[in-house]
DNA sequence: CTACTTTTTCCACTCACAGGACAAAGGGGT
DNA sequence: ACCCCTTTGTCCTGTGAGTGGAAAAAGTAG
């Protein structure tokens, strides 16, 4: 199928996209009831729609008591390719144009191998996506990196986790081998852009997204929109002090939180109590696998090992310290917790809560939510789809 | 003179408005230049702008080349009341539309008299500023209370400093006692405007304005706007931990930022150290007055004294590593510091900037002013002038 | 005094949009 | 089956915002 290189023409076919993004299949006088347009106006905007072909008409709607309407829908053909590149693995998804997943692979992969071998692995994916007949070619695709990014040109600056990366044009690139639009963010905005499309933060117009997975991020959303700093580079909680003098951190100070707590570290501390038979549960999982990961603490600690739920405990605490500080300076609406470590589940929240109800004022925790993000590892995928659509979805 | 309540009809007016309050008069062609209208539409909107007498002609513009124009500017009686209330004093201040300064009176107060009493001081000083001929009335008045505020209806909420205030609606009362139109909002925000508008921050569009006094607060501004959070209480850093475990706190934690520095807390450790004998300078300063603030540290340290260097060094550190959290996660344009303890000067800032450059990603500090803000006590009024003019320069 | 600029006004034309009239299509009661 | 009512879709005209060109007004430079 020919792709649809058809953009809205002004901020109300933009508007109505979005509409029929959010909402899946509306009629026109559905649409009419949330769009302040006379119906002669909604009828001109949709019928020039029909004729791009981003939308098609779609059956009868349910009667609402009278003449009954044709339903209107995004063409179902339409394909968007979503990108969650990770530290130590890649997540691909084809969503259509309602960020519906149709097909989704995750596999092993290390970022440190640059962005060339990366990407060769990710059109292969969705190479294989397109091969199990899910679809023709994409309308358009949004990719996700763990590191900062210079957001308009799409381009990974000073990543330290991904040093190959630093000024490769990721956008310019992949759009060349893709043959259609893509955009490019840091993976804990997409993830907390997921959250908000299709998560828990739905309603929610100010919240944070802390990711907790090789390393520690936060996404941060602004009236409803993410807020990526000056350099690209905000929401990198990961080495804020969260002990004084405590561990060395890979950045060269000391105490940071990720140096305390995140996948990488709980992996090693595991390591550590399980070489010194603090927890029988840990050794015997090291013995079998010939090593641990933040996977095996959250097994554990499920079994009832004491030694792992309280590294969770502690990590949690510390976690939240962290977040208590932020939550007092930014006074969001809802915090979500989402990544890798979700595993580690109720255990975590909890230690998480009880320092930031504890630590932070009464004003801003007296109505605030703290959750775990709804998604799992699609969160990310499905963020990447909606910041591509985002962009197909506004006017040329 | 008869109050001036007519409002900008439409966006265009409004924007036209905010350039005239911005840049000062200018001709219809320089106008022309800045905002992308065709002249006739210029000309019919800048004429109905003339109706309403929000603004006026004002003499030839200096000429480009042809025809001389004629100048427009906001109409000279436009008067605004800024009003900055403190903990232990209020600015009020009258301003031109331009937001210029014409009269600034400083008075000493103790916000726990209670709205109503400190109200009455408020009236009265501006009387005295009409009484001396600065203004016949007002067109609209910004005020500023050093809590938080539910912003739309101004009313403050929970503020720990200020416990008599809670729920009163101050926008409405003081509307009513003045007859003009009233905006209110945290001390530090309009801190953060001021400075926006005619200070140091003037083109950075994201950016915190840290305010050490009594407390310690923090303006948020991101995307030019000031961001208040979910209840109002966002930059409320005074409570974030900064010692683990450090000296108790008024709101029950321990090692609160502020328990360790703020005007209050630095008077505290300014009197131990006299009393113990640590500093000659500060014993001596106290047998004078009979007792010690802020004022008498940053006398002391500027005299040389090592004791109340220390004390500041001591202070900036403990700011500087919380504000180096912030800018890892917000990763602001430009960090300002203001406030009563501005006085500390360099020595402060030094400790600041110490610390924050040595915790903070290079990334995010790469290229990150730090600097103490240019407007003093006057930044205050300003952005309670500012505040006011943003919503009477806003369509109705 | 003339040639050239810039500013301002005036006017005709376009275009988006609202809103009413009317036709089409269906639901439900009798 | 029939009729009336409701909802939906289409058509059409009036209105008001806005554009852009022409010409007048008011300068400057030589």
């Amino acid at each position: 199928m020919r792709r649809m290189t058809a953009r809205p023409a002004n901020a109300h076919q933009a508007r109505l996209l979005r509409l029929l993004r959010d909402g899946g299949p509306n009629s026109r006088a559905q649409l009419g009831d949330q769009v302040d347009l006379s119906r002669s106006k909604l009828a001109v905007e949709v019928d020039r729609l029909l004729e791009t072909e981003l939308v098609v008409a779609d059956g009868l709607a349910a009667s609402r008591g009278g003449r009954r309407s044709h339903n209107i829908r995004l063409n179902p053909h339409l394909r968007l390719l979503g990108v969650d590149i990770g530290a130590t693995s890649v997540d691909v998804a084809v969503t259509n144009a309602e960020l519906e997943i149709l097909g989704h692979i995750n596999q092993p992969m290390d970022v440190r191998d640059g962005p060339v071998a990366v990407f060769e692995q990710v059109l292969s994916m969705a190479a294989k996506l397109k091969a199990s007949g899910l679809a023709e070619g994409f309308d358009g695709a949004g990719i996700g990196v763990p590191g900062p990014v210079r957001f308009p040109e799409g381009i990974p600056v000073a990543p330290p986790i991904m040093p190959g990366w630093d000024g490769f044009p990721v956008r310019e690139a992949l759009s060349q081998d893709l043959g259609c639009p893509v955009m490019v963010d840091n993976d804990v905005n997409l993830m907390a852009m997921g959250e908000q499309h299709a998560g828990v933060a739905r309603t929610v117009p100010d919240f944070l997204c802390v990711k907790i997975g090789t390393g520690i991020g936060c996404g941060i959303v602004v009236g409803g929109e993410v807020y990526r700093g000056t350099t690209g580079s905000a929401g990198d909680i990961g080495h804020i002090q969260a002990v004084p003098d405590g561990r060395p951190c890979a950045c060269g100070n000391r105490g940071c939180l990720e140096a305390h707590f995140s996948g990488a570290a709980l992996a090693r501390d595991a390591l550590e109590a399980a070489q010194q038979q603090l927890s029988a549960e840990l050794a015997s999982r090291l013995e079998t696998n010939g090593t641990l990961s933040a996977v095996d603490v959250a097994a554990a600690a499920a079994a009832g090992d004491a030694t792992a739920i309280d590294l969770i405990r502690e990590g949690g605490s510390r976690t939240g310290q962290v977040i208590a500080g932020l939550v007092s300076f930014f006074n969001p609406g809802l915090v979500v917790i989402g990544g890798g470590v979700t595993g580690l589940g109720h255990t975590l929240l909890a230690a998480i809560r009880t320092q930031v109800y504890r630590q932070s004022l009464p004003l801003a925790t007296g109505n605030l939510p703290i959750v775990l993000g709804e998604l799992g590892p699609t969160a990310g995928v499905i963020g990447a789809a909606r910041l591509i659509s985002d962009h197909l979805f506004s006017p040329a």
